[in-house]
DNA sequence: TACAGTTGGTCAAAATTAGTCCCATGTTTT
DNA sequence: AAAACATGGGACTAATTTTGACCAACTGTA
């Protein structure tokens, strides 16, 4: 699978397949991934009519590429197959795999994935879930120390992990401290949520995210922190989100003071706990403990996971400055924004 | 253009890309091989609805795989290089990729070619002239000599052979004598238009079919024949049809007598003057001076060609003793009778 | 039991396609 | 020169397919 030249020598007699490859493989990638469904949940899903979705499932069955229960489709081993080696094709045709590789190339970094749509969508989310699981696993190695930050852009992958043979070694390591009342999204119950989905273990950094100086440096003295800041500087994997400054801001309850003066620094973005502008340079940082951008730098491979187009430009911003071996997840829509 | 994997994983989610795809190259073949032509003699070429032709040649038109013309469409630069380049797969679809092979091992030659269609049809004919060219053009070597006996599958080449580099070296040679009156279709009229056409030499033997035993004797002692037959033994290509029995007695204006003679000894077919039973066994031969069964089995190659189903049983049974290295050039009517 | 979600069936309306014929024009033959 | 022929493009009705929107029966689940 990588040779497409047949294929498009026949879509000059066969103009039509373009839209029809297209439309079916949305449609049977999207049975694959948010499992039994119906007809009517799957025409909301991906924005057609039930008519459309009716006539393609159909046949779909008919190829047997979906089964038809009561419980509504599923996609078959074969369907799944298909899916698989029909994957490169349809990106190619989606125009996705040229802008993977001309974000990856912008970016200076080994690899960007695009999602097809946009995170905001549940369809969308569910593969992202399934690929950034999927890399993660292809780039764990025994032992593998993996450093977490929160986000729910990284929560989604937390129904996707499995355990895998490397996995009982493995250790994840919350990134920083929480943030905000979202318990479900902070780093430290994520850790714990990956470690158990994947029987590895964890290791977990409860901590407020304002600290006065002196409690800082109380707190750094603590053998329980230092043990943490020792695994900081052994991380094999970093995976992170990126979001932009304001609602960093907004969801860590900043001051409005505060968040003047991040406007007035210039800062778009976040990573790590780290606000930096336009040109990626820093500009201002929580004085909490968390992983230190050295730190990300020497690590193996980076894992970063952000979409939805209001992120582009924070997105943007932070690969101006960015560790060269990130392999960077996106979503349609964040990638339109910025190409 | 080897490989149709992406095709036939691709085909589990379009199944309808087959029936599009053949229907498609059928027509744009058939423009590609009859020329300038408009919609309604196509229509009737292929034995298909006026509304069809038009509509998918509209299409390949928006595809500039035609060019429509005032004296109607025809096939161009990108169309011919699609063509091409779908032959195989086209070929692989109709199962004539398959019965080629079933026939090649069935009578056990080098290679069979199927002609889409019947010879009978004149867009059959125009391909089977251009496949049977190709083929011509491929085996000749420097200094070639090729034999041709006469008929209408064999006359059929003659508008497509075109010079080519080493062309002027070669000698077109008659295999034998004239037949009836169709004199255009004689091996001596065929092999003057075969040379003329890609300017080589040629040599014809103008002799009467039927000769008494003294005729034949003093012919033979000929020097002009004695040339011939010397050339005859040094034939690199033998260039033939095949015949059924009856059609050649028929066409050499053979006496009822000698016809149930025939019928009686078992005769299905004819080439090179010979006939031969169900078991390919000679049976009976014209006397004259034509070339010898052991001259074509010495030769680099055999290009035989023969279609119709009509003469199916002349050609299965051809080849129960016929030379390996024949290429055999038919059509898919007689094929499938043979299958 | 009530409910939410599923498939498969049905059916009229809308849209598309198929089947013809015609015509002005250019080409070939007479 | 004239006539016969073949061409693409236009046009229009009938037939067919597609669409959109229901409903009934069924099945797990709460």
């Amino acid at each position: 699978m990588s040779d497409f030249s047949c294929y498009k020598v026949g879509r000059q007699l066969i103009p039509e397949i373009d839209v029809l490859l297209k439309k079916r493989f949305r449609i049977l990638q999207a049975i694959h991934a948010a499992g039994p469904l119906g007809r009517r949940t799957l025409a909301d899903f991906l924005h057609v009519t039930e008519r459309e979705v009716r006539n393609e499932t159909t046949l779909l069955h008919e190829q047997q590429l979906i089964e038809i229960g009561q419980k509504g489709m599923i996609c078959t081993q074969l369907g799944y197959e298909v899916l698989e080696q029909l994957k490169p094709l349809y990106y190619e045709l989606s125009g996705l795999a040229q802008k993977e590789q001309q974000l990856a190339e912008k970016f200076g970094i080994e690899r960007v994935i695009i999602i097809p749509g946009s995170f905001r969508s549940e369809a969308s989310r569910i593969l992202l879930g399934k690929e950034a699981s999927k890399w993660l696993v292809k780039l764990v190695q025994e032992g593998s120390k993996i450093a977490v930050t929160g986000g729910s852009s990284v929560a989604a992958i937390a129904p996707y992990l499995q355990p895998v043979d490397s996995m009982p070694s493995v250790k994840f390591i919350a990134a920083r401290g929480g943030i905000g009342e979202e318990m479900s999204l902070q780093a430290n119950i994520l850790v714990s949520q990956f470690a158990k989905a994947c029987h590895a273990s964890y290791k977990t950094l409860f901590m407020p995210e304002f600290l006065s100086e002196q409690a800082y440096v109380a707190m750094k003295a603590e053998p329980s922190v230092q043990e943490i800041i020792r695994l900081y500087e052994e991380v094999d994997i970093v995976l992170h989100g990126i979001g932009t400054a304001d609602e960093m801001a907004e969801k860590r309850g900043s001051s409005e003071a505060d968040k003047a003066l991040l406007t007035e620094k210039g800062a778009v973005g976040e990573a790590f706990g780290y606000y930096f502008d336009a040109e990626g340079r820093i500009v201002h940082q929580i004085r909490t403990i968390c992983i230190q951008p050295e730190h990300v730098k020497q690590s193996r491979y980076v894992l970063a996971i952000a979409g939805g187009e209001e992120k582009a430009k924070a997105i943007e911003a932070y690969f101006k400055n960015a560790a060269r071996q990130t392999i960077f997840i996106t979503d349609e829509a964040a990638a339109n924004e910025m190409l």
